[in-house]
DNA sequence: GCCAACGTTGGC
DNA sequence: GCCAACGTTGGC
């Protein structure tokens, strides 16, 4: 199984709206980033992903599943946009803030860390197990 | 609100 | 195919 790393702005779209969608979970629309695609494109039903909430908080708060695999992106007519469902598992029972991410050894590759920009991302399993035992919870 | 980093676009 | 201009993201 793979994990990964969603960003969103909480104005936009929290972590308690994504809670509230429930099993069903949400189309992860909205992406126009190859690289971020590309990750979207290689995940499978079941990988798991972490929450981050970007400019507010700045922090990982959850844990989501991915639900439905890449598909074309509902919100774009553009067919180069494809994009995966996913559902709220847990949230962290304290979430991880990026500070906390820099400054943890073993967390200096996470590209949390090192490429700001980039809005859905690989996490290793390694920096996995560390940010649920940060954020209170089993991986 | 600012600005650095980065990605995309379009003229040549 | 290069690169300047521009737009966006996201930390500060």
């Amino acid at each position: 199984m793979a994990y990964w790393l969603f960003k969103s702005e909480p104005d936009t779209w929290s972590w308690d709206q994504q809670v509230a969608k429930g099993d069903e979970g949400e189309e992860w629309h909205g992406v126009r980033n190859y690289q971020a695609r590309n990750n979207m494109r290689a995940m499978k039903v079941g990988d798991r992903g972490f929450f981050y909430h970007s400019n507010v908080g700045k922090e990982v708060v959850g844990v989501v599943e991915v639900c439905r695999e890449s598909a074309p992106d509902s919100t774009s007519d553009d067919p180069r946009w494809d994009c995966v469902w996913i559902r709220a598992i847990k949230s962290l029972k304290t979430p991880v803030t990026l500070e906390d991410c820099k400054v943890r050894p073993g967390l200096e590759q996470m590209v949390l860390v090192n490429n700001t920009r980039l809005s859905v991302q690989p996490v290793s399993d390694a920096e996995w197990v560390i940010v649920c035992g940060m954020g209170g919870i089993d991986p």
